[in-house]
RNA sequence: CGCGGAGUGGAGCAGUUGGUAGCUCGUUGGGCUCAUAACCCAAAGGUCGUAAGUUCGAGUCUUGCCUCCGCAACCA
């Protein structure tokens, strides 16, 4: 089914405001998004790029808390950081809000009324803590307790950072209020969910087979889902910090946060014009979701159930999902601070935007994980843009001026080799075009690339220096030819360089160029008049590359000694509690990995007692042939437990590093098994 | 047998509907000198993770296995 689309609405995943950007986002979502939308825009088609900040959810609220602040300054600060490096990056969008906005607020409310109206909702009341001093029920992160699995005593109601479990409020032990400390008592609550298994049928035809065409990794994902079976989900929480519920006897409910984020992206296009419902409403409008592939199921699945179930949305036509970006070998944090933040990327590297989103692109995650190294970001500047691209345009000029006064020069009959250049121009435009459509920008990039490689050769072939010796009218054809090149190629880097692209109009003065253009060689007639050509990029040296990696492993040292914070002590017991242990060392036998399970080894001890099997979650920190035969202190008496099928009979201790390694704790000397520790 | 992605010359990647393996960078040799020692040409370098199967023919289809990356599970 070929359907023919008038417009394209472009929207790029909102990021959360709780810190600034990085190269994994740019790479990742804007970038693509944005040569995607200027592309469209140069060809002179009708296109809407939407972005803003995601400012609601409990991360922010905590995070506002931890500070002394309030939830809406939290988000102004990132907000305008994070504006302020999309426009820096000339990531070019129509319209870049916010979750917080007036607007957003009325619009989300308006599709959640409506939803309910429509009886699209389910009903579900469910009990959940509740804080009576503070009057509220406690979401998530609200409530704190102790961990069932490793005894962590600062749990959060959804997952343990300690152990890394992900866990219901319910399942801590001694839950505590973040708010107060004070303890929590259940109260039924009741919570509207959006019935997913209800929307499956059709979610199944619409992707499964109507649209094939997506990314494999889209796809693959999607339909792993769909084949798991979906699940009602809540869209409301128990909150105060997002939009409220807007229906009478929510008080103290505001929307979840994954059905808030996505009516952004609506909101924003209603702040930007009044004319919204025709790109949000006609099937004539083609919609096109940017996003990193950890948001495929809420873009693919959740997001069009919700606009399914509104009934008067269109559905996405494509969701060109990249995956992730490493930085020097690890996953990007920003916990851990392991990441090229773009405001300081533009202190270090001022006016090299264009080498950032070249190296990116050129190196976008598009079908796997890929990785950014400072080495690979030098090699690509100096080697490419500078040698290639840099080098051939200024060739040009300098040529240009040398022998012609800057004038465009007469373009006299062409020789075959001409005409063989132009045709090979021709065919590089048009693949450049298919890959720009199938969202192919790594590729599109580097056949632009060939387009200045082909100038290159031209002047190494055709050798105007030697030429101006016999033959002028010749060397005022190559070099027209030439400039025809130059024209082109700044037509055809402004979706990716646009920075690049404005200064190579400048050079050649002549600032009105369109895609349509592109392949035409009377882009500049002669006798128009240059401008005196700077260099267009200029080379990084190895000491510069070497500072920014010393930079980030510095603050990596830095983070984590910063971090380094011993946990603060528990609770007094008394002498009884602890005798009630029964801490032995035992020697080690036999140890094995568990199949199929990352974590876990499974000891078998000498303790004195005729044997015992105890499993261990340190598989990822000890081979297990390294520990047969130490002696090692274990729990005797906790009760037993299975795990994996295999009954555990007791706990293997070990002290656990603030980066999360685990080491085993050893006697000092050896002792017998089965010995008491005391 | 939990789900998905990926395994192609030193590095990073293309390989569309199956027909004797390409690109960029790097390396080596040569050429040129207009250009930011940049540019151009040539060469070396791959049994396309592995085993089997379908086929006249497979990197490309089927199956088993191995490795890596996410997610899920696992952490007494």
């Amino acid at each position: 089914m070929n359907k023919v689309f008038n417009r394209t609405l472009i929207t790029s995943a909102l990021p959360y405001a709780n810190g600034p950007v990085h190269i994994g986002h740019l790479a990742g979502v804007y970038i693509p998004a944005d040569i995607y939308a200027r592309y469209l825009r140069l060809k002179g088609e009708d296109v809407l790029f939407i972005g803003g900040s995601d400012e609601h959810g409990v991360p922010i609220a905590l995070k506002a808390k931890a500070e002394g602040v309030m939830p809406q300054d939290v988000v102004d600060k990132f907000h305008y950081i994070i504006k302020k490096s999309f426009e820096d990056f000339g990531i070019s969008f129509d319209i870049y809000s916010r979750t917080t906005s007036a607007t957003h607020y009325k619009t989300a409310s308006d599709f959640f009324r409506k939803l309910y109206e429509k009886g699209e909702f389910v009903e579900k009341t469910s009990e959940q803590y509740y804080d009576e001093e503070a009057k509220q029920f406690l979401a998530d992160r609200y409530i704190t307790g102790k961990c069932p699995h490793c005894g962590n005593e600062r749990a959060y109601g959804d997952q343990c950072e300690s152990c890394g479990t992900s866990l219901s409020p319910l399942d801590l032990i001694n839950p505590k209020s973040a708010i107060n400390g004070s303890v929590p008592v259940l109260k039924e609550t009741k919570h509207w969910y959006l019935p997913l298994d209800q929307h499956e049928p059709w979610l199944k035809k619409w992707i499964l087979e109507d649209h094939k065409e997506w990314k494999t990794n889209v796809y693959g994902q999607c339909k792993s889902w769909l084949d798991m079976g979906l699940q009602p989900r809540a869209v409301s929480r128990d909150l105060d910090w997002g939009v409220p519920v807007p229906i009478n006897g929510a008080e103290g409910k505001v929307l979840y946060v994954w059905f808030d984020a996505p009516i952004g992206y609506i909101s924003n296009t209603i702040e930007l014009t009044d004319e919204w419902e025709k790109w949000w409403k006609h099937e004539d409008t083609k919609l096109v979701h940017f996003i990193g592939k950890d948001n495929i199921v809420f873009h693919c699945i959740v997001f069009p159930a919700m606009l399914k179930a509104e009934g008067s949305f269109i559905l996405p036509e494509n969701v060109p999902a990249n995956e992730f970006l490493n930085l020097e070998g690890d996953k990007i944090s920003t916990s851990r601070n392991w990441a090229v933040w773009l405001h300081e990327y533009l202190e270090d590297f001022p006016g090299k935007q264009d080498v950032l989103r070249y190296v990116l692109t050129a190196n976008a995650p598009e079908t796997k994980d890929n990785d950014f190294t400072w080495k690979d970001f030098q090699a690509r500047n100096n080697n490419e843009l500078v040698a290639v691209l840099g080098n051939f345009v200024n060739r040009a000029m300098v040529l240009t001026h040398k022998y012609f006064e800057g004038r465009i020069p007469v373009c006299g009959e062409l020789t075959d080799y001409d005409k063989e250049t132009l045709t090979e121009f021709a065919a590089v435009k048009s693949e450049l075009e298919n890959y720009l459509r199938n969202y192919r920008f790594r590729e599109a990039l580097k056949e632009a690339m060939n387009l200045a490689r082909i100038g290159n050769k031209y002047l190494a072939d055709t050798e105007p220096w030697k030429l101006a010796k016999t033959d002028m009218i010749r060397t005022a054809t190559v070099l027209n030819i030439s400039m025809q090149i130059t024209a082109n190629l700044a037509i055809v880097f402004e979706p990716f360089l646009p920075f690049s692209s404005v200064k190579i109009k400048q050079f050649i003065n002549e600032s009105n160029l369109q895609w349509s253009q592109l392949g035409q060689i009377d882009l500049l007639s002669s006798g128009h008049v240059l401008n005196r050509p700077e260099l267009l990029f200029e080379k990084i040296e190895d000491e510069t590359i070497e500072r920014q990696v010393r930079k980030l492993l510095d603050t990596k040292k830095a983070n984590e000694l910063k971090e380094h914070r011993a946990k603060p002590q528990k609770n007094n017991v008394v002498f009884d509690d602890f005798s009630k242990l029964d801490i032995r060392v035992g020697k080690v036998l036999e140890c094995r990995k568990v199949p199929k399970a990352d974590k876990l080894l499974q000891f078998k001890l000498d303790d004195g007692l005729g044997g015992r099997t105890i499993l261990s979650g340190i598989a990822e920190h000890y081979n297990p042939e390294d520990l047969v035969g130490k002696q090692v202190c274990f729990i005797a008496n906790l009760e037993p437990r299975k795990i994996r099928g295999i009954e555990s009979q007791g706990m293997i201790l070990s002290a656990r590093n603030t980066d999360g390694g685990l080491s085993v704790v050893y006697p000092s000397k050896e002792v017998l098994p089965g010995s008491e520790v005391v």
